[in-house]
DNA sequence: CTATTAATAGATATACAAGTCTATTGAAAT
DNA sequence: ATTTCAATAGACTTGTATATCTATTAATAG
């Protein structure tokens, strides 16, 4: 049913639809959606029985292609005081510490896919049902 | 010399010289530093030759000590979704895997300490020195 | 064709963290 | 005592991510 939520690559599912399911904005969702078919993860269709689908393999897309999309660079990510000379060559004293945080989540980012997000949610099937049982928002 | 963030406690540092050496602007630092008096971090002296000197052992002190200080509470951050319910009982989708994130870096921030700042930091001694060879700003 | 549904584009608004400014209080030096 | 230095308090401003609104474009159904 929900195609994109659910990773069933069946039909479309609206963005005013989602943003039922998810409580995220219909129009902001559509402006992050745009990315996500630009970066070709998701096709859209407009008119009539249109939305967005799925067009990737879950597995193969990960949380950091998605941040990435979205606009998202870790390189540009600034260091907590905000300099703009902190390489690694040219550390600020929280950089070695800052660091260590920025590779965990690195590591998260691009380690997770869709389809650990589907059976770690235990959303396996049905987002409509799961969120039913859920009594969400 | 510098000895809030030498972490040698000999003399105050001044919030306007702790904003030179960081890039801080001396008084939004100000502000931040009051909260870490307030938590008993760190101890101020008004008037001339004042400003903050620690008052803590720097390995008793964690990032997350420092976080709670200034107002910041893991419990009340908020999944990617915003929901008001998703508890561990009621979760949104994402919550296993965004739970991952939370426990990563709650891991970094209570098992980091201002020692390891200063050694991982190369900063053994006085700041000012390693600033000056770091060529800041 | 026409009506309807839905994505897209871009301008505009809102909320809130980040930062600034002004004035006051307190402590030390002369 | 008086001057100077520096923290403190709180009002105010700015910048930016988040969100909304309006209009347009495209697709399908009848």
């Amino acid at each position: 049913m929900t195609g994109l939520v659910t990773f069933q690559q069946d039909e479309p599912i609206s963005s005013s639809r989602l943003a039922e399911l998810t409580g995220v904005p219909s129009h902001y969702l559509s402006k992050i959606m745009r990315k996500m078919v630009e970066a070709g993860y998701v096709n859209s269709r407009k008119g009539h029985g249109g939305g967005f689908i799925m067009s990737i393999d879950p597995e193969k897309l990960t949380i950091m292609d998605v941040l990435t999309a979205a606009g998202f660079d870790m390189d540009e990510q600034p260091c907590v005081f905000g300099w703009d000379e902190c390489k690694n060559e040219n550390p600020c004293p929280l950089h070695p510490i800052w660091k260590r945080l920025k590779d965990a989540f690195n590591d998260w980012a691009c380690n997770t896919n869709f389809d650990d997000i589907r059976r770690e949610s235990g959303m396996v099937d049905d987002l409509e049902k799961w969120n039913q049982n859920q009594s969400l928002r």
